[in-house]
DNA sequence: GATGAATGAGCATTCATTCAT
DNA sequence: AATGAATGAATGCTCATTCAT
């Protein structure tokens, strides 16, 4: 299993079972209210209501009002990260498809938390020095990933155009492309639609025309 | 030209030309405030300073800080749209080639604008529903430009695979891949690199493979 | 005149006459609760009620709560440091009488407010640096005036056993006997007691007893 | 052996010995940090983790946070009460001496103890009616001895000028002056040289001249 | 039309105290 | 008797907005 970097975030609570048991009633509450009206916007009152906690308590959970918003960035990412590299490990020897399976996959998560992922990309401003260093270390790793299919891809001549880091980077961001932009889209066209439209633009940027004869 | 809508915003100066002007001045202290600390942490107090306008006067030409926001977005959707109109109009027939010059007019635009166009798809949500309606719609028509280029070019079999719509819309999305992800290549690639990398995977993308044999 | 330093406190107010006055009704209102509740228990919604201000209006006077304590504390050494100043000046050149002179006036000031006097000996370690080092200072030229009263007695032959500076510091500090001790006596003596048997210890310990006979 | 009245502290614990142990530890860890960070910015918190016991431990020996301010004045009163005691009961029978002796002994405790007779001069004010009422009942025990002696020495024609009450409350009040003043000292004495002043200064005001011939 | 002082609701956070285990 | 998590009222302070001059 990946190891993944955390940042540690100060709690007064010694029974770390039930620190990890509160902090998600927390993440759970905050996800609702930020999706609902964004990270500056939502109150500590919104998110004590939202979890049940008295501030109080939830001050005894974490040190700032950042912490929370570390604390979904977190669990997002770790979520994406393991079911990419999930994805990965059991897959299909061949590139095309193994990127088929990846993107298919991480798709599946975005399309689930897509109100969280949209508030990632808006608030990422909003971190902390510790916390943004954190994050965007995942976003790279994550971003690695992909790079190490293209470059596999690359070796076997199969995806001969591809510039690696570059490529996966951009290949990275489209997939935000449905959380950030599926407003724009909504009306004309069907969730599969929009999937579908989005791999294919990608497979036709990334892999080698002869393929598909 | 084309005529873009705007959204009214209220106003307790007769005189046009004087609204016009402080606006400007607003828009400009506005520009450079977001920008340094975001629209949330920006004080009207600061934006007060930068245009040495005093509050009072300040809310003379608008009604509410939202109403700053979205005289600045809609100042920089303007200059987007009427730069991506002009590369169009004066253009080479052949779609490949208009498309290329379509980018990187735009590209030039967003390259020059980066932290704006940041600031735009991280406070998008900050809008009140007539403003974020507004945008959208010019978002819309800006993406309408690139589907037409597509469609010629559809039209012409050169760019057969396209999915018009879609396609155009991920096409404006990667613009935005340059403020948003820049961070993520500075170490590694110069400004060059890095557009002439977003463009290509566009081409490869949107291109009949046949143009490159 | 003597001129006293000060340490800035920081204002979001242009009109220097305005905040000289609400500075004096800001002083009015924090002296009369500070001295019924003490510093610490003195809310900022106890000195809005008192001084008729809403805590905005409040905060375009001061930066932060301290500083109210700091401006009560300047108001304070300036009145004791410009009575005694005062009296020195045109007095009478005999040492012992420039001295009971001296002392006579000083506590005058101090009785009129003593409440005031002994919080500033309760809270002196509630203010911050650069504050603390200001009230020092003054403390110091305070009692470097008495310093010079005893020089000039030891000069003459009068003030023969006198340690001046340490003398000058023993009997500044003796004169915050009466607000920081009265309470002990109040039920056994008058004012004119206290006042007077405190001057005469002061005298039987500072003059050479010759004087006496 | 004189009787020091106390104020009873509210307990839910009956073990009469684990009470005393455990208020030991408690005044200790207070001392400790009232004198870091004084009464009112210490937190029950601060002086768990000094103490060792949890918050709920700490309510079972005290009621309320002032519970512990008393304590710690009542220690430090006891003590300083004792030592009076102790020196004037095997003492010289010369007033003069048995002064000097006495100023001794309590300038020793109150030199070891510094940083808590400033605070006990700065918090009396926290304190509640009874403790207070309590406090000053001490104090004013305390001042009765010196008191006595000057009592003695004016009977014996030695202390001929002193006002006895007065006197001696102003006597006890300059013993205060070391951990009061000694900042302002610091600088240019040492610490024989404050304490020698300090006592010529008292025994100056105190003693017939005669004596000195 | 400009000015800038006034307003006050609202915010994040703390901390003495309680109480279930 | 000990533990330590829960509680929630209260605090210092901010800042968008208004309004008298």
């Amino acid at each position: 299993m990946i190891k993944l970097s955390e940042r540690a975030v100060e709690t007064k609570v010694k029974d770390d079972a039930l620190v990890k048991q509160r902090r998600e009633e927390i993440i759970r509450a905050a996800y609702k209210v930020f999706t609902e009206k964004g990270y500056h916007s939502a109150t500590i009152r919104d998110i004590c209501k939202a979890s049940g906690l008295g501030p109080g308590t939830l001050y005894n959970y974490i040190k700032r009002k950042e912490d929370i918003l570390y604390l979904v960035y977190n669990k997002l990412t770790t979520m994406l990260t393991e079911g990419l590299v999930g994805s990965i490990k059991n897959t299909n020897p061949v590139p095309v498809e193994q990127l088929k399976e990846a993107l298919g996959k991480t798709i599946q998560v975005i399309w689930e938390y897509q109100d969280l992922i949209r508030l990632m990309y808006q608030e990422t401003a909003s971190l902390d020095r510790d916390s943004m260093h954190n994050i965007l270390k995942r976003e790279s790793d994550f971003v690695s990933l992909f790079e190490k299919i293209l470059d596999s891809g690359k070796k076997k001549g199969i995806m001969r155009n591809v510039q690696n880091r570059i490529d996966a980077d951009i290949l990275a961001y489209l997939l935000a492309f449905i959380p950030l932009r599926r407003w724009n889209l909504r009306k004309r066209f069907q969730e599969k639609e929009i999937i579908s439209g989005l791999v294919n633009f990608i497979l036709r940027a990334v892999c080698e025309p002869a393929i598909k004869k």
